[in-house]
DNA sequence: ATAGGGTTAG
């Protein structure tokens, strides 16, 4: 019922525009934000097309490398390439082919670390070339990269070469460095490098700058160091921007900080020179929503409604998946049939919140509907479909549906990552089925996934229930020599540091290193110690 | 530079 009356007001607040049009104005706000980089994408894809042309007739791999569906494969094709240009002695051709596919790879944000590591090697060699000479943007995208995948030490060592090879950073490079730090968790270095670009008349921080820099402290929850970054701001005269607001705002909802971000939205509201938008909206609803406070959300939902901002799809999955977690299944539903008449179509995460719903509840019937209909409409399930299968499946005690869950992802192009196996493995060991569990563990590896923290805890539990002590401990002593080989003097640095506490296993997550320690079958996970260790 | 989906344990 309560539903009913959001919907009317947003009927209301609707009927300005046809449905059409608004539907063409959210698509065209959404073509330019990433027009910048789409176009430089397809500009260096085409580049990249017109090379490997003219080697595809030795080498065959055109179409492998540059077809869009083939997203895994072209790296891998490109390199191919490389391959043999290099056994042709055609060093020039092969670097070139490897400038494209370095921008291609930063552009379309590709997160890998082998790749992005891969790429400043690269990038590195380029730079000895006497035909190649390096912009300020490929810079720039590369520290941001490097960031992204938590390599800022890499990020820092291409910023001091550059500097030392003469080369004068720009304002963007020195922001993408900033970023690279604070995204990895080192806020003494960004705030450093802040620090130093307000001393270089070309590089002064601006409104994105401090974003970022605010963005990084909010994720890593050192909020006391916001405030006095926006005096900073205005003392400097930099005035905030909507996403500044947003990046606050965001930030104290996600850590459950409503009277701090209600004052933010004020102060964006009494800004007098930015307007709250589709972001500030979604924000403020997706946090009281997931503190499952239905009553703010639905009131936010309404007062945005009144300054004419609307809903998008995210909003709606956004809604869905709050009534879903509070159990009101009629209302989650009303919002789905509310998006058909506005014509919004479900995505795949719309469905895969709906169908991780239903598996919560334990309505196995409603999940396997809502599957069939995804793939109906001709959205096709990826591995957090699949994923929120498995652990519907197992939490209804139907074992005997996971191995054809499995099948089903046998035919499709979706690539089996850890958490899926991780649910298989958790089913599995669940029910006490230690066999079945171990050959899924054995079929991760063979699909090179690599096991991690969750695997280990999920396995031991299994093992101690049951009484298998000895094989828990053959496991963890297993990973920690896995560790060992992959973070060899970071492991020794840790069991210096924390002695006797063992196994220990490292893992990054959330872009933060942490530590975990499995002991006795119990995962303890101690975050945030990278800073003690250095 | 900002918003929405999956796995363990507690």
């Amino acid at each position: 019922m309560e539903l009913l009356s959001v919907s009317s007001t947003a009927a209301a607040a609707h009927t300005f525009f046809p449905s059409g049009e608004r539907r063409c104005a959210v698509f065209v706000v959404s073509a330019n934000r990433t027009s910048d980089s789409g176009a430089l994408q397809k500009k260096s894809k085409r580049e990249l097309s017109t090379i490997l042309r003219t080697e595809a007739a030795v080498l065959g791999v055109e179409r492998k490398a540059v077809s869009a569906k083939s997203d895994r494969l072209w790296p891998r094709a490109v390199l191919e390439a490389l391959d043999n240009s290099i056994a042709n002695n055609r060093w020039e051709s092969a670097l070139k082919v490897i400038v494209l596919l370095l921008l291609s790879v930063i552009s379309e944000g590709f997160l890998i670390k082998k790749v992005s590591v891969l790429a400043l090697k690269i990038f590195e060699l380029l730079r000895k070339q006497l035909w190649y000479r390096p912009k300020g943007q490929t810079f720039a995208r590369l520290l941001t990269m490097l960031g992204k995948c938590n390599q800022p030490e890499h990020a820092a060592s291409l910023f001091n070469t550059m500097h030392s090879e003469g080369f004068k950073p720009t304002l963007d490079v020195y922001t993408s460095l900033l970023g690279a730090f604070g995204r990895s968790g080192l806020l003494k270095e960004a705030f450093y490098t802040i620090h130093e670009m307000k001393t270089i008349s070309d590089c002064r921080p601006d409104a994105y700058t401090y974003t970022i820099l605010i963005g990084c402290c909010s994720k890593l929850k050192r909020f006391d160091l916001i405030p006095s970054l926006l005096t900073e701001m205005s003392y400097l005269g930099i005035h905030s921007t909507v996403v500044t607001y947003n990046t606050i705002i965001d930030g104290y909802g996600k850590a459950g900080l409503f009277e701090k971000m209600e004052n933010s939205v004020s102060d964006l509201l009494e800004s007098g020179d930015c307007l709250p938008d589709i972001f500030t909206l979604n924000s403020m609803i997706s946090a009281y929503g997931d503190s499952g406070k239905i009553t703010a959300m639905e009131k936010w939902y309404i007062e945005f409604q009144h300054m004419g901002i609307d809903p998008d799809l995210t909003t709606f999955n956004i809604l869905i998946r709050t009534y879903g977690k509070a159990g009101m299944y009629d209302k989650m539903m009303s919002v789905f049939r509310f998006m058909k008449k506005r014509y919004f179509s479900p995505n795949t995460i719309t469905f895969n919140t709906v169908i991780e719903c239903f598996a919560k509840a334990g309505d196995i019937e409603k999940m396997e509907y809502y599957f069939r209909l995804m793939k109906i409409r001709g959205i096709k399930p990826n591995c957090i479909t699949y994923c929120s299968l498995v652990s519907g499946y197992s939490r209804a005690c139907l074992l005997e549906k996971v191995p054809l869950i499995i099948r089903q992802t046998e035919n499709t192009d979706v690539v089996l990552d850890t958490p899926f196996f991780n649910s298989v493995i958790y089913a599995y060991g669940q029910a006490g089925e230690i066999e079945l569990m171990k050959e899924t563990f054995s079929l991760m590896k063979e699909k090179k996934c690599k096991p991690d923290y969750i695997t280990v805890a999920t396995m031991n539990k299994a093992y101690s229930d049951l009484g298998m002590e000895r094989d828990a401990q053959e496991l963890e002593l297993k990973m920690v020599e896995q560790k060992k080989s992959s973070y060899g003097n970071f492991y020794i640095s840790l069991t210096k540091y924390k002695r006797r506490l063992f196994p220990i296993i490292l893992e990054s997550r959330e872009n933060y290193w942490s530590l975990v320690v499995i002991f006795c079958g119990k995962t303890v996970r101690l975050t945030s110690i990278k800073e003690n260790l250095q």
